[in-house]
DNA sequence: CTCGTAAAGTTAGTGCCACTAACATATGTT
DNA sequence: AACATATGTTAGTGGCACTAACTTTACGAG
């Protein structure tokens, strides 16, 4: 349990965490209108305060949203060590058990996902969250690595990690975009990314 | 070769083609400074018309860059169709070479491709739009089911259709977010589309 | 040919937003 | 107790999306 961000408006003149309360004001908003549609200034008005106390805090709405973006990254990463956390050591199932966070964790919030991914190019200049994300593919290759008995990230698994991200990566887009509504296409998503762990992670 | 739009100033009072112009002026901007970045006024200035004349041609800033969009997808798919005709029917070249196109499209034009999924959810509601993603599959399915040496698509060929997509997809965001250098992964293309063609096609 | 209508431009204006500057209040260190 | 600093405020500025009302041109019917 976390400290409760409270939506309440303050009865002080300081605020005490408007930092961490704009950034899940702006998490919701962003959520609710997507990512271009939202403002900083209707952040501000969720959050209680004036229009220009972001600014005290983030350097331009860009910043605000790359810290959105920075702590789904970290939901993220603690969802994946939750999932792998009961599953029993170099196996196949803790691969596709990542795969299968990634690809909830973009259905259940679709729009810090997307943010998640390029949406400013700045994001490749914030240190913060380069880390973050190379941590996730660490992570995963890690365990590629692990399934196929050894200790140490060969180059093949670097290159099958990517293969696995590379697919579920394209899956959460499709799937939050639509696509597979619109192709008809009835989906197990579990079978499914056995099937794929299983086919990448063959030898031949 | 299709009619020149100039970027000329014109002389007459009427354009003639404005439309067409400022897509492509859309299109450069975008690519440019990227589809957040985006002023329709901007488009106006660079077309040489006032910052009200791209409303007589479309709804709002967001069916431009459908519009846009759109055109882009034409263009994918013009190029699919030009990259499978040379190559052998019912041969898994064929379905690295559109996998490549996918790729090559997405790294030439990246903000095109990022407008071609989901900037904005009335994506879905574009008829026009639904239907050239739809054609594109099913491009895809068909070259999946006769590489199988049918000339109906099963559900199995669905499924590894959508397969393929998803991977060309995720694979083409994470190079255009620079996720690849990045992680300093070293990478064939070429190899890669081919052995995850021949993985995903594979009977088992 | 010409006349009327609609298509496709224009200018002028509205309201929202990102961001800044100058000022106000709390906090906490010495 | 006093000052520096962090964190708020109000009051702007300029840009943008979009609209309304007007103007110019293209085009079809008689």
């Amino acid at each position: 349990m976390k400290k409760q961000t409270e939506p309440t408006p303050r009865e002080s003149y300081h605020h005490g965490d408007l930092r961490a309360q704009l950034i899940e004001a702006t998490r919701q908003l962003v959520e609710e209108k997507g990512p271009d549609q939202l403002s900083v200034s209707e952040a501000s008005r969720l959050a209680g305060v004036s229009t220009a106390a972001p600014y005290k805090h983030f350097k331009d709405k860009g910043e605000l949203l790359r810290a959105v973006a920075f702590e789904g990254m970290q939901r993220q990463y603690a969802a994946m060590i939750d999932a792998i956390g009961p599953l029993p050591e170099r196996s196949l199932a803790r691969i596709s058990a990542l795969g299968r966070v990634y690809v909830n964790f973009a259905r259940s919030e679709p729009a810090v996902f997307r943010l998640m991914f390029g949406l400013s190019k700045d994001h490749a200049d914030d240190d913060a969250l380069v880390q973050k994300g190379e941590d996730t593919f660490d992570l995963v290759k890690g365990e590629v690595a692990a399934c196929r008995g050894s200790d140490v990230v060969e180059e093949i698994d670097e290159r099958r990690a990517f293969q696995l991200w590379s697919f579920v990566h394209g899956l959460s887009f499709l799937m939050i975009d639509g696509k597979l509504e619109q192709m008809e296409l009835p989906l197990d998503l579990d079978a499914m990314l056995d099937d794929i762990g299983r086919r990448v992670m063959k030898d031949p």
